[in-house]
DNA sequence: GCGCAACGCGACCGATCTGTCTCGTAAGAT
DNA sequence: ATCTTACGAGACAGATCGGTCGCGTTGCGC
């Protein structure tokens, strides 16, 4: 972590980088269990003795796979929640928007998380304990968001937009470019009007 | 299919029936490309060269067994659907309650259709087109019961449904039994009511 | 300039996978 | 009673998997 002093670390970490990297694609379009050790090792142009030495087992690979989507998860979403900072319905439309524009890109081969939490069906594993943090921190994120909407039951709010959102990832696999993700914005400004007291219309 | 005549084709049929029996509670708990299929021919007690006199391949298998699922699902849906004719609002309700229920069933492990997809990475595979055959199913049957609520778009209020549901079906696989898919009547009820033109509180 | 450690290359191991084949047997059709 | 056919048991083939090991080479630290 903290400033690798040599060059040989420095020259380790981009090692490290350039794996998880290769790694990425691979799990991306193809799937982590359907990538062999050697076919990362291939695509990285880094010898399969080496890829053992920074990542022990293949599983370690996956779970830095996934940190790594997680923390950009994170960033985007902070960066997203700085423009609108005292506009919560603003930000709400703002996150679901960069997530329906997230989804319709070419290289979206659906939500890490939920394909590898699909692929590994042991609760325990070390890869659905990582999947699962993200979602607890997406459900958390929005829990808070909600919190600044007024409405009745914020973590309520929270959980059906948590529905929306992982219908999202997870229908636009099945149905094409022309899936039901397409109304995710709207139906996340839907459950926000609907679990609004009384009125109607009116932006805070 | 219709009237098999001698003893020697209904036997088959049964010897058909045990193979898809042992092959759902296997792909079921632990997912169709984690399971050998030695362990299905172990597990229902039939032995490997007759079970790929039935199914030629392993993925055969896997097509059957989510079109039964998809039978299941299809009967359990329209038998909901006899008991709320008159009233849409009703049926919506009760169908989210059974999904509900089915979900917090202890033998629940995920939607077949949702983990198959997200195991088999190619989308013009066999497999992956059974499972988008269910889910295009439920996108049309919750269109026809969209247009008989009083909404103004009718196809959106489906694919919001959609998302509700399959969101349901995904997140409930990374949370434990307190998950999101706890609130899916409540978002999808909410989802309807905010499709209504201006009124409240009134169930057609 | 010397020595150590990281790297590339690739053989190798044992386990597991799908799918094929052989053979002995038992049950249904005629 | 005979013939046919489905079945069980299990060996077998060919491929792929995760992971280990040894060896030659290169480059950084001292």
């Amino acid at each position: 972590m903290a400033t690798p002093g040599t060059r040989k670390q420095l020259r380790g970490q981009a090692v490290r980088r350039e794996l998880v990297a290769a790694a990425d694609g691979l799990f991306t379009s193809k799937g982590a269990s359907n990538v062999g050790v050697d076919e990362i090792a291939a695509t990285s142009g880094i010898a399969k003795s080496t890829l053992y030495r920074w990542f022990p087992t293949k599983d370690d690979l996956v779970v830095e796979f996934l940190a790594q989507r997680d923390e950009a998860f994170r960033r985007q979403w902070d960066a997203v929640a700085r423009e609108h900072a005292e506009r919560p319905l603003d930000e709400l439309t703002a996150q679901l928007e960069w997530i329906c524009r997230y989804i319709a890109s070419p290289r979206f081969r659906g939500c890490p998380f939920l394909n590898t939490t699909a692929e590994f069906a042991d609760p325990t594993h070390r890869v659905r304990a990582a999947a699962r943090a993200n979602k607890a921190d997406l459900r958390r994120r929005l829990t808070t968001l909600a919190a600044r909407l007024d409405v009745a039951d914020p973590a309520a709010l929270a959980d059906q937009l948590v529905l929306v959102i992982d219908g999202a990832f997870a229908t636009s696999q099945v149905f094409g470019d022309d899936g039901p993700q397409r109304r995710l914005v709207d139906a996340g400004r839907a459950l926000v009007a609907a679990a609004r007291p009384t009125e109607r219309k009116d932006p805070s």
